[in-house]
DNA sequence: TCCCTTCATCGAAGAACGTCGATCAAGGGC
DNA sequence: GCCCTTGATCGACGTTCTTCGATGAAGGGA
């Protein structure tokens, strides 16, 4: 049966496409990695230094270590952080064009 | 027992403070309004025009009625888009204020 | 008044997520 | 070789999320 529209939509912007649906499932990914507050103090931690040793992320935040590894795990995968093993200790900073990636998404 | 650090973190920048945990809390449940691939799509569409009805929306994503109606109460909780009633109908417009809080976030 | 359309809410089912304790692999010191 | 530290992984538990069908509330047309 024939839709009975409320309005013809007029005011689309001719120019906009609609976003793919795995562009829109690569971004989500993206925007779910910064979806948790212990993520994005993570982040905001990172954004201070060059480089923070895991270990000082586990004493910094009140959560177990496999959290926080966790934690750590799913940034990585998300192309957020970058990971370094040095001898004992794992290193950890932030991938600033990901975030670009991000900021630019976000604008009109 | 005393720490045994690897490096004294020496990189970390003066004036980097902290995010503070409540702050942390706000912004994620920002991001987590835009980690699913329905409500980015949902957004992009509303980027597109002035306002959108409903209906229009459940014509062109393949979700049922209430799964687009949920998904935009949550992104109506997340202050990203505003609603408004007009008779039978309900139309939705994002808040660019709110997009733009996020990309004031992402910035360096 | 009756019915149809629109859209929000409810309740349920299955998947995904955050957290932890326990365990394991690898490095370094003695 | 032995032990301690670091950090990743495993398995489990409870919570939250996504989705749906069913239902309900409100407006408009005949």
């Amino acid at each position: 049966m024939k839709k009975a529209l409320p309005v013809i939509c007029a005011c689309c912007t001719p120019g906009a496409e609609p976003i793919e649906a795995a562009a829109a499932e690569a971004l989500a990914a993206r925007f779910k990695a910064l979806a948790d507050p212990t993520r994005l103090s993570i982040v905001n931690r990172l954004a201070g230094c060059d480089e923070v040793c895991v270990c000082e992320l586990v004493d910094e935040f009140d959560l177990s270590q496999p959290t926080i590894s966790h934690h750590l795990k799913l940034l990585r995968e998300a192309g957020i952080v970058d990971a370094e093993r040095r001898g004992t200790w794992a290193y950890y900073r932030l991938v600033p064009e990901a975030i670009d990636d991000l900021r630019i998404a976000l604008a009109g």
